[in-house]
DNA sequence: GAAAAACATGAATAGTGATTCATAATTCAT
DNA sequence: ATGAATTATGAATCACTATTCATGTTTTTC
């Protein structure tokens, strides 16, 4: 009966019954993150990943059913971490312009320590379009009715609070971008601040 | 602008010297546009790109020497093509912020109506890492200077030019990928407007 | 108008790597 | 302890596709 915690999909490679099972997952999954974030989808192969976790090829297919499914994993395990992460630092927080600086400063700093896994979530694009867009969607969603509600509320100025959540989650990963793509060293606090005076205030000048 | 023609890299598939090759070598390239920015760089084969073109498989050979290659010269296209449209557009304007404006919707207006090359460049963050850096980095050069000028001249308030740059890329990548990877239909004026304002204003409420 | 140069063909090559499977080892339940 | 379930192995399979090449066709040159 109860069966709880079965992700409903389809027969995909099934879930460990024993806690050496557990572990053998585990390994792989971290493995795939390491090598696919390190060399891409394609480059990365099932040999790869299984020589990194120290299993023989074989084993891969007791746990997941492709290679495309672990990736998909991934995708979603980055989703549920960067939510985390942010709501944690944004969480009580009543002000919602300082909300903005706090999740800015969450997530480049999420991005700086994982970054084989934001590279995972921007090759999903091609890899797992599906999964990309629902990653996407679901961050764009929860700025979305955060940005409306401040707005309703009088704490922001008004605007459209679909193309502001997209606009400003394209700051964002861009200033990842910036740091884990390109390499950039400004520490994070800088970036953040400069990021957050232009959001808040603008390129005007004011009299 | 004018270059000498040989882009100078290695022995690369050999220019056309006659008025048959150069077109069969546009049509090879017209073809990986279109399919590489339809199935992906990995799903597109040789096969499908010359089939679409109209010509053997062996033919690809004459003009370009990998799979790769085709590939880099369709990134450093559309960052020609890109940097003309915009330049064209806010080329003579003096008014930094109007100029601001005008650069977003040129941006989107051209990506609305080339998603494949959009795409394509995306994915050369893979595929291509290099052309991708080049890419970005030459247009937030250019960025950065104008950003730098303006704030210099007074006519935007100051702040790191720099980070900036990347923050407002950020922005017109994100709401053209809103367009083309999301399907959103809201007009490319109204969008442009939205985040102009924000852009100027941002989003703190003034008494 | 003939040899040369350029272009085109498509079948063959050749390397790759995801996935399967027969077999074996380990762990679990009783 | 012992049969059943689970987990692990890695060599073999199998499909796929980038690239090459020997040959044929068209265009240019003189």
């Amino acid at each position: 009966m109860a069966e709880t915690g079965t992700p409903a999909k389809d027969q995909t490679g099934r879930e460990p019954k024993t806690a050496r099972g557990e572990a053998t997952r585990r390994a792989i999954l971290g493995a795939a993150e390491k090598v696919i974030g390190r060399q891409g989808f394609n480059e990365a192969s099932i040999g790869s990943i299984t020589r990194e976790a120290g299993v023989a090829q074989g084993t891969f297919y007791i746990y997941f059913s492709s290679k495309d499914e672990v990736f998909s994993e991934l995708v979603a395990e980055m989703g549920r971490m960067l939510r985390h992460v942010i709501s944690e630092a944004t969480g009580g927080m009543a002000d919602r312009l300082e909300a903005e600086r706090e999740g800015l400063r969450a997530f480049l700093t999420f991005v700086a320590s994982h970054p084989e896994l934001y590279r995972i979530v921007q090759e999903a694009q091609f890899v797992d379009p599906d999964a990309y867009r629902a990653y996407f969607r679901t961050f764009a969603e929860g700025y979305r009715q955060g940005l409306a509600e401040a707005a309703e509320a009088g704490a922001i100025r008004p605007g459209d609070a679909d193309v502001r959540a997209w606009a400003l989650m394209g700051i964002a990963r861009a200033l990842g971008e910036y740091s884990v793509v390109f390499g950039d060293t400004t520490p994070i606090d800088e970036v953040v601040d400069i990021a957050h005076d232009l959001i808040v205030d603008g390129l005007r000048k004011r009299s």
